[in-house]
DNA sequence: ATGGCGTAACCTGTATACAGCTTGATTTTA
DNA sequence: TAAAATCAAGCTGTATACAGGTTACGCCAT
């Protein structure tokens, strides 16, 4: 059983419908992310509606919001069904990610507050505690959204934060579909890696080295995949 | 009276439902950024969904998707307003503009077509048409969508090319604010010398080149308004 | 047995009535 | 007179019935 970070939250008695919009849609897109609903899933609008105790109408707002970020595509007559993305695309972003990256250091850099480095050095900690623990990718990648989620915090540019995100959230499920595939050691390591190095450079408040490394491990990444799919 | 691209479109009587969708979008896009609509001005469902024929439910889709371009902010018990965009998030999004046009030649060029030569031809030639037809500012605005569509079709990283149009749309219609305050002479000869600029590095099939004089221009154009702002 | 057709089930799309929110004008009250 | 309360008008948000589209199953004819 995924844990979702939204299970837990209580919903409040006077949740404002922007709130409650925001709610469902992170709810439904971590559960594409996280693969409770794997590419290929028809989502019903019936369905969801009962589960969240509200009419068909809010449900679609959020659908149409996942179908323009790339998560969903909406077929009239045929249902909602989670996408799936080719490899040409998925490397086509990639390198885009890698770029945008770059940028983060580069278009109107912030300053590092005490706050940062404390989430980078939880995110660490986390990530540390998992060495043992054999096959926990879903915490794995629950650790890999929150370090998209700090490092959305330290990009100055607004709109460059906005499409780093989409693009983000566009490949999550499909880098986590892969990740078991490199191993559990393997996986481990690279997310421990990445987040030392980065932890590094946070410390150093040189956001440049910070968007530096995650450019690297974006084409790590990619090598590495380029590598499994050559060897079968 | 503004004259707009989809007006003398007719509209078929078997148009499908997305086909309508997409329609009234781009139409309502517009009208936002050839200032029909400008910024603070309110729209109203049921005056929309009364022009169109059609009811608020489908109007409702397209405001949603105004609202998550940035053009529209939609607020409860209020109203749909257009939205405007303060200074710094304007040069935000020219700096992240002039980077992701760079990427254009560099991330999956593509080859260069005779029907993109004859593209860039032909507004070479309206531009030109033009030179004598002062203030005819709107005709420059919709020479200047086309050749972001243009450019669109030259960018061969399908994501790129998303973001690149949506950060173009986001501030269409606050360059077009501006443009009048450059003079008739100075607006016109900057949009023809970037026409033909790009227009020789396309006829040597030079993507590179063209993304480069697109982000050339793109400065320029921060560089003029800077000049301007500072001046009074 | 098989090919084609019709139909039922299920999906999204649309229209519409109603509820809830915001705002400003109007009335009431100190 | 001024300030506060009230109300009305207009907006978006929600629920729901119905229309339209797609698919797959089953029936029938070949």
């Amino acid at each position: 059983m995924v844990k979702l970070a939204e299970t837990a939250i209580a919903v409040s008695e006077d949740e404002t419908g922007a709130e409650r919009f925001d709610r469902i849609y992170c709810e439904l897109r971590d559960r594409i992310c996280l693969l409770t609903y794997p590419p290929g899933t028809v989502l019903s609008e019936v369905a969801l509606a009962k589960e969240f105790g509200i009419s068909r109408t809010p449900i679609r707002r959020v659908f149409h919001r996942l179908e323009f970020m790339g998560l969903v595509a909406i077929k009239n007559g045929v249902g909602t069904i989670v996408t799936d993305i080719d490899l040409k695309t998925f490397k086509q972003i990639y390198d885009l990610r890698k770029r945008l990256a770059e940028m983060m250091g580069e278009l109107s850099p912030i300053e590092i507050t005490p706050d940062h480095i404390k989430t980078i050095d939880d995110l660490v900690k986390r990530t540390r505690d998992l060495a043992d623990k054999t096959g926990a990718f879903d915490e794995l990648a629950l650790i890999a959204n929150d370090l998209q989620q700090l490092l959305s915090d330290l990009t100055g540019n607004a709109p460059l934060c906005e499409i780093t995100e989409l693009m983000y959230y566009r490949v999550a499920r499909i880098w986590y579909t892969f990740l078991p595939q490199f191993g559990w050691d393997k996986a481990h390591a690279g997310q421990l890696n990445e987040l030392e190095e980065i932890r590094a450079a946070m410390v150093d408040n040189d956001i440049r080295s910070v968007g530096h490394y995650r450019s690297i491990d974006l084409q790590r990444m990619l090598t590495l995949l380029g590598r499994l799919l050559a060897e079968p």
